[in-house]
DNA sequence: ACGATAAGATACGCAAGCGCATCCAAGACT
DNA sequence: AGTCTTGGATGCGCTTGCGTATCTTATCGT
């Protein structure tokens, strides 16, 4: 057994520092020297894979995004799956926060890109869940998809998003059913 | 008339400047000295205010968002009234995309300060403009108060911020509609 | 075993940012 | 005019972070 890293492990090892890195530091904080130290190397190992802090930032993001495999539930009813996917996202995706600080804090600025950027990076190459949850909902009979708004299907997550960012943390599971209960699914039946 | 600004005269324009310098290159990027000479003074002189950079951060944002007067519109029907709202937010709070930033950038690692900080100072001193627009709304027989929870009630503000959030700058007219019409109306009269 | 590659370590020099000390000068008040 | 307060300017020294060069060493493949 080896016992210096190397290839796609160190890779993945340096990757795995820096998000820490932005989990308990915020982006403002965020240096090259701190994530080296973190991962137990020196900065060139680090400036032998990413020209720059921004770069680094960016694969980062992509790299805890991309690992994020998720099981697409199917419960039987429009209700039950989107809790569960709202379950999953909320154990999984509280660290959206950490990504929306970035897209915050300035990086836009550093690096002259857009809040477009960050979107395709979190959208690259995936199908989108809930697409699959409310065909299968229309299937059943329970909706009329032509009828729902692109704002009514995306609304449970846009508040899950809100409250993760208002209060950088997961969110309660009564918030979750709240949300579905006396939000999204008046609105599902009033269509 | 004297040059050399002075007093809470200089104080506002040191925070101004803060406030630029926020906007324009974010928090991660933010300095002293860039907010010295953009105020077209010295370091010293931010010194004599404020102990650290934090600290005239967190003056920056309750200076900016305290000199946000608000009108309580009274458009007769409860429509009117939030939708009038949501534009002045809208026209003056896009802003609050750059307060964001701060939120989630590091301040609180940086500060051992927490979400529940920034909301007090946001809220601080302030009616809530949504519980005058709501009781209003009683008085004309439009809702049942007791019969809507925060949720539906803060609903279209919160979707406002989600969205300031997500797209850092001001949403259209057509958003706010929408917003109003497909989202929260019909839950209110749901209720 | 040898060679190639890449990881790890260290050092260098530069610039930025910071916190502070010191001095000068403008402005207000008596 | 004199005094006090505060604004403005400058300089100092320290630390941190960065980008890079150089050297050594571990590991893998032949």
């Amino acid at each position: 057994m080896s016992e210096r890293r190397r290839g796609a492990v160190l890779e993945a090892a340096l990757l795995d520092a820096a998000w820490e890195e932005l989990e308990q530091n915020g982006y403002a904080s965020f240096t090259m020297d701190a994530v080296a130290h973190r991962a137990g190397t020196s900065r060139p190992v680090l400036y032998r894979r990413w020209p720059d802090r921004h770069e680094l930032v960016r694969a980062t993001i992509a790299h805890v995004l991309g690992r994020d495999r998720r099981v697409i539930p199917d419960t039987g009813s429009l209700r039950g799956d989107i809790l569960a996917l709202m379950r999953e996202v909320n154990a999984t995706r509280a660290q959206l926060a950490t990504v929306m600080s970035v897209h915050l804090a300035g990086y836009y600025q550093e690096t002259g890109t857009s809040p477009a950027d960050l979107r395709r990076i979190v959208a690259a190459g995936r199908e989108n869940p809930l697409d699959v949850l409310f065909a299968r909902a229309a299937d059943r009979g329970e909706i009329r998809l032509e009828r729902l708004s692109d704002r009514v299907r995306s609304l449970p997550f846009d508040l899950l998003r809100h409250e993760f960012v208002m209060n950088l943390a997961p969110v309660t599971d009564e918030v979750l059913t709240e949300i579905v209960d006396t939000i999204f699914l008046p609105l599902v039946q009033h269509t």
